[in-house]
DNA sequence: CCTACAAGTTAACCTTGGCTAAAATATTAG
DNA sequence: CTAATATTTTAGCCAAGGTTAACTTGTAGG
């Protein structure tokens, strides 16, 4: 029996509470797995980004300290971001990001600051808001960052 | 110079877009990291549940053709899931959770199913809100969800 | 200028989570 | 009961993302 539909399930358990069908149910996960994918690079270059904007240069030391990892492994992804053509740069000197680098850390950037101010807006603690921007930032659909937008935007309006 | 604090930034550019300071920053990406090592998991044992609770069993075939892996991926990760005392099987048989992975599975449901009211009283399409809930159930702190929760309740009182 | 220290890289290792192919075990049909 | 089919497990592979330790390169001070 391959197939689960005709099955002698106990129905009366559930409700609202049914899965969708298999393969649709497995393209969720593909999603997140997909979404997992570009995680990291998302977050190197949205960072790289930042320090470029705001110290000016971007050294290995302080991504390193900023993403709480050893310099070893900050340097071993660099060197997937390079072969990815997202960053730029010659040994032992500072990073770039290339313009496709730009471009993602420009997406990744206003993604998570939708997801920030939004969780803001539903009245989250900042500390709390920023941690759970990070991780849900990566996560979030165009639909649901129009919505979240709006839903921003609604709020500003009202509290001025 | 470790310490970024006394530099020359051109702070002109920045504003509310400041970083925090680099060691609390650095404790996002790992709570990040954290979160990614128990989400398998998560999935796993909530998948399980579901399955023992509308299909009776919890079978690898169904459990590979839902999460979109291979039998061969489902039986290693179900050998972690073991040594980590959350699910019991006989070999070859179908598979059971522990109490420790009961109560992991019911938590997991509970916020999965938090987070995807939240984002359907948000306003979010079923399909979009399936696949996002999905993702993001992993990152959203007790906090957010409480504040989710009564959110949806509060639409859910409006429209009735 | 050269020496010490800071910063970046490399090498060797580990775990996780995928895969395919092949072997072992159940189940079902004849 | 046995043969075909379905399911589960095992073995061997790979990439990502961590680690530490050792090495190389850059940069300041004396």
């Amino acid at each position: 029996m391959t197939d689960s539909s005709n099955d002698v399930t106990p129905d009366r358990l559930c409700k609202a509470d049914a899965l969708p069908p298999s393969d649709q149910h497995a393209q969720q996960y593909v999603a997140v797995r997909n979404a997992h994918e570009t995680e990291l690079l998302e977050d190197y270059v949205e960072l790289i980004a930042h320090l470029l904007k705001h110290q000016g240069e971007a050294r290995s030391t302080d991504i390193a300290a900023r993403m709480g990892v050893s310099q070893a492994t900050v340097s071993k992804t660099v060197t997937r971001l390079k072969a990815l053509g997202l960053v730029s740069s010659k040994p032992y000197r500072s990073l770039f990001l290339t313009e496709k680098g730009e471009a993602m850390a420009a997406m990744s950037h206003q993604r998570h600051a939708i997801v920030l101010q939004f969780l803001r807006a539903l009245g989250v603690s900042d500390r709390t808001a920023r941690i759970d921007a990070e991780g849900m930032e990566h996560h979030v659909s165009q639909e649901t960052l129009d919505i979240m937008q709006r839903y921003t935007r609604e709020q500003e309006r009202r509290s001025s």
